[in-house]
DNA sequence: CGTCGGCGTGGGGGATTCCACTACACCGCA
DNA sequence: TGCGGTGTAGTGGAATCCCCCACGCCGACG
């Protein structure tokens, strides 16, 4: 036969175990050819400029995983990028979306949709599995579609302000007592403040200001 | 010929693509062979009772995982428990031993330590992976004493898992549906965590939440 | 063997918060 | 001179928080 050609993919993925099984499945297939293996952002960047891989299959919870992301689309505009992961948060598959991945599926989604995001990414279409579906299609219901994957920079002084009463532990009464203001204008600031971040509920909002104000500054 | 009567694996795990790396990985050691995957504690449970394993590689990060290893070591003496997992904290380590595992390796250990530990477990060893055994001798090197610096290590398993939850950003009936429990239930345990942890208010456990979360869960 | 306490699961019900819309005054900028 | 972002605040229905209670299970302790 013609020798088909395979397309070669490069896997990145921490955990040795993900990456045992990514590796059966796509040398399973016989258009695809597992072509290297890291398990950090470092190597994969050096096998990625060496082996010059159709695909990249990336989990962006490793450390630098999303700007390893974009540094892959910038070094080739043929190469592909998938995401396999274990996030299952709107803001992981945006960032993930952002910084230029094909298709995006978790460790969690049948195995026959990880191989549908990696094979349709040959061909350059976008695949996502069923559980990213869901949580993309519970963010497009509420309407709030572009959201900043800047983060917390976009915050006006007044939001950045409560954001980390929030992030302080602090309720909704809690910061409007600290501000002496009425309950409803911070309800109102916390609406913005979820608009501006891409926040779905009070609960993502209440952990992304914990850790935001665990991470930065602490008062 | 002599049939070298290989001992028979279940693989329960939620993620797909790590089961797939297992089953792989146990099937290619000639004194192992796989007998039965389950996505989730109740199909394992199910399986277990069924198929009578003699080893068991589950993930405690599951729903239900850490009690579904006791019911595996009280159903039979003879089967052994292997956890296989992303979860690298140190209180996760202690509870899997407590309940029953006979070996402990993070989905981040070089395969040859998944094989080690469940090999092993085939003739009763105990083993670790490598960064299990870093995160036990940190915590041996400080505290020296019994982990009480967690105040978490109060929590039944059932708690510490909706801790969990709540720290990755889940609201209440979010973790309702992800447990399959009631919304009720669900607030009676974050009443009861409050209490345990001396938080005042629902908007102080999110933020100790997403802090425990954001420094032991997923990095 | 009984009882007692912890655990997991639920319900009732009032107070509170969430959340989507709306409103208005202020300020800067084109 | 209007347009947009900001800070403030309201209305109202859905969802939640928060305290009290209940039941079944199981292990421990007397």
């Amino acid at each position: 036969m013609a020798i088909p050609k395979k397309s070669t993919v490069l896997i990145a993925d921490a955990e040795a175990v993900a990456r045992c099984g990514l590796v059966h499945l796509v040398n399973s297939h016989e258009e695809l050819r597992v072509c290297g293996e890291a398990d950090g952002v470092p190597g994969a960047r050096e096998l990625c400029t060496r082996l010059k891989p159709d695909i990249v299959v990336v989990d962006p919870a490793m450390s630098d995983g999303f700007p390893f992301i974009g540094d892959v689309r910038r070094w080739s505009v043929r190469a592909q990028v998938v995401a396999v992961t274990g996030l299952e948060d709107a803001l992981s598959v945006q960032r993930a979306f952002q910084a230029g991945v094909c298709g995006y599926v978790t460790r969690r989604d049948p195995v026959a949709a990880v191989m549908a995001a990696i094979v349709g990414a040959v061909r350059g279409e976008r695949h996502v599995g069923p559980r990213v579906e869901y949580v993309l299609l519970e963010r497009l219901a509420r309407g709030g579609v572009e959201m900043s994957g800047a983060a917390e920079a976009v915050l006006s002084n007044r939001e950045l302000e409560i954001f980390h009463l929030i992030g302080r532990g602090l309720g909704t009464r809690a910061v409007a007592g600290e501000l002496n203001v009425t309950v409803k204008t911070v309800e109102t600031h916390r609406q913005r403040i979820k608009e501006k971040l891409g926040l779905a509920s009070g609960a993502e909002l209440a952990q992304r200001a914990a850790l935001f104000h665990g991470a930065n500054g602490a008062g």
